[in-house]
DNA sequence: GCGCGGCTCTATAACGTTATACAGGCGATG
DNA sequence: CATCGCCTGTATAACGTTATAGAGCCGCGC
């Protein structure tokens, strides 16, 4: 544990401020002692103490990613790509959960982990523009997904009320006119209204009548709350023909109330989701989906976010809309069947 | 961020050395001074600065947990857990995700993190007993999971002999004969190992024959594997009447390939898996599976990880096996059914 | 009156690093 | 030949904290 920069210097017979140089180049250094110094370390097996430099340089070379849970498939999908990004930028990234709790969003955004992170990527779902606008410190702060806009922060996300309407389009085009979305917001979740939205507006565009018994509010996101509402939604008098769901963990559990009342999916209920989680390519009926871009959704976030840090990012904020796909499967029907 | 200790030594009027040991209670400190360095702190919002303190202490106030894999919902399951006993404890926890790549795993134990955890929580899969014990240094470390035995660290893990066992129990009580096993070991990796022996000594206890061919070897233990395996069992001349499944994520895969087979569940074939993931309550039919008590595994990993750390654990090396149940679900027939 | 122990508090040296100021040598320039 | 600038390398002061040594004060016993 203990090699360090005094061992390598001493070993090597140049001063600490050499050695310093040679590791991390901030000075150039004559070939000749850049070797001897070079072959300490490699000897004598040196690496530097981060807590250490950190201290120095006021960064720690950590970032963190704060997501509502780190259960949802989607976010740990979402995570496997930051992880992976952010380890080839040279940054270690540390997954928050913020439990999809208010308190926890706001204490992040304060900063209550300023001295351990150089930055904060964060999905948030319980506060809104105000509580961002109103930040005062705590580093640089990327969004990703819904719920906040226009703030002076980079912000990523897909546009989510052409990603609803694209799925009630799917769902029209193969002759569902009883659309029920399930996902509403309770209250304060802006990514919900948005979807909403896209409902609203698809259905509108295609002359088809809102009725609110066929929209389900629910508290969380989870694949219970969807069968919960499922549930509901098949005692109507007029059950729906087909479901668009906030996210695929909701579809799924209104598979499993399905399943459990007899109703055939897709031929009495299509079912669509968003979010493309691998559980939905693997379902009985499987998942059709709106796929968000998460490859380009993690990377981007990262990138962003490490560009502010070390301040080779100056321009102003940028928000960026990553593309989505709807990705057909048998709870639509296949395609020509 | 600004506010260090002598912003509050000098507001308060005391020392540096005062404001430390009211904030860590280091040495006694009179009440009126107590109270008037309490007063300056709150005014100015201080909050110490980790990477200083720790670089002082020689600790970072991080865990790691290293898993092969984040989107396998068990271990994102399980790091919720530990997450949460972390925090309660005063530490961070950071995910590093193994990819279940043996170089990886190797870095890691080697130290690769040192100067940036205090420990590190290891669910090993592709190295072994003597990779573990050529480890010199690199602080506390906890395994969980299956894969190495009798090393001098704290072990916890379920049985899995006994798991796999009760699992073919189950099936056998129920009527299965011709028992398939998906996982088995590719090579190095024990845990399935174990679960494999688990499955032959339970065949052999009931006077079923072990036969090769019901046996399927996987790479790696997903859903995609699952379902491939699956189409190759279903393809013999005489297929299974049930499957145990390494996991539950292979359970799920084989869902997949008998519904497009269209075998039933459980009639044609059943099916049992470990682990207990949400995913299995949700899914068509729903998964009967082995339930690891995981709150049990996470919390006491984290447990045994900061008391090694804080050097309040002195005591040899403990290998827990925590409790683990057999939970009955559509995929062998609801009981009585 | 002097020394001694107990109680608060202070001064300060680390921890390991990086960035700044500076020193010496050497070739090029005026 | 003196001056300037470049190139290497060194010494050292931070960064913000904690632990150690010790300073001042007070009361008590000899």
């Amino acid at each position: 544990m203990g090699v360090n920069l005094k061992d390598i210097a001493q070993r090597a017979g140049v001063s600490l401020a050499t050695v310093s140089n040679v590791v991390n180049g901030y000075r150039p250094v004559g070939e000749r002692t850049r070797q001897r110094v070079q072959q300490a370390i490699d000897e004598l097996g040196y690496s530097p103490n981060l807590g250490a430099r950190h201290l120095r340089r006021g960064r720690t070379g950590l970032i963190a990613l704060a997501v509502p849970e780190l259960t949802n498939p989607y976010f740990a999908e979402l995570a496997e790509i930051a992880i992976a990004e952010a380890a080839g930028l040279g940054y270690t990234l540390v997954m928050e959960n913020t439990a999809a709790d208010r308190e926890t969003e706001l204490a992040l955004l304060a900063g209550s982990r300023r001295h351990i992170i150089d930055g904060l990527i964060l999905s948030p779902v319980r506060i809104g523009r105000e509580e961002v606008l109103a930040r005062t410190s705590g580093g640089p702060l990327v969004l990703i997904g819904e719920g906040v806009h226009d703030v002076p922060h980079d912000h990523i996300a897909i546009d989510n009320v052409a990603a609803s309407q694209a799925a009630i389009q799917h769902l029209v085009e193969i002759g569902r006119r009883r659309i029920a979305f399930i996902g509403a917001a309770g209250g304060d979740r802006q990514s919900a209204h948005l979807r909403m939205r896209g409902y609203r507006d698809a259905l509108a565009s295609y002359s088809l009548p809102f009725r609110s018994e066929l929209v389900a509010r629910t508290d969380e996101f989870s694949r219970l709350e969807g069968m919960r509402t499922m549930r509901d939604l098949l005692a109507l008098d007029d059950p729906p023909d087909a479901v668009f769901a906030y996210n695929d963990l909701i579809a799924i559990g209104a598979f499993r109330a399905l399943a459990e009342a007899g109703c055939r999916v897709p031929e009495d209920v299509a079912v669509v989701g968003i979010d493309d989680i691998e559980e939905g390519r693997f379902s009985s009926p499987t998942l059709t989906t709106i796929a968000p871009d998460k490859e380009e959704i993690g990377r981007l976030a990262v990138r962003r976010l490490v560009a502010r840090i070390e301040g080779t990012e100056v321009a102003a904020p940028l928000t960026v809309q990553t593309p989505f796909r709807l990705v057909r499967r048998e709870s639509t029907g296949t395609p020509g069947g």
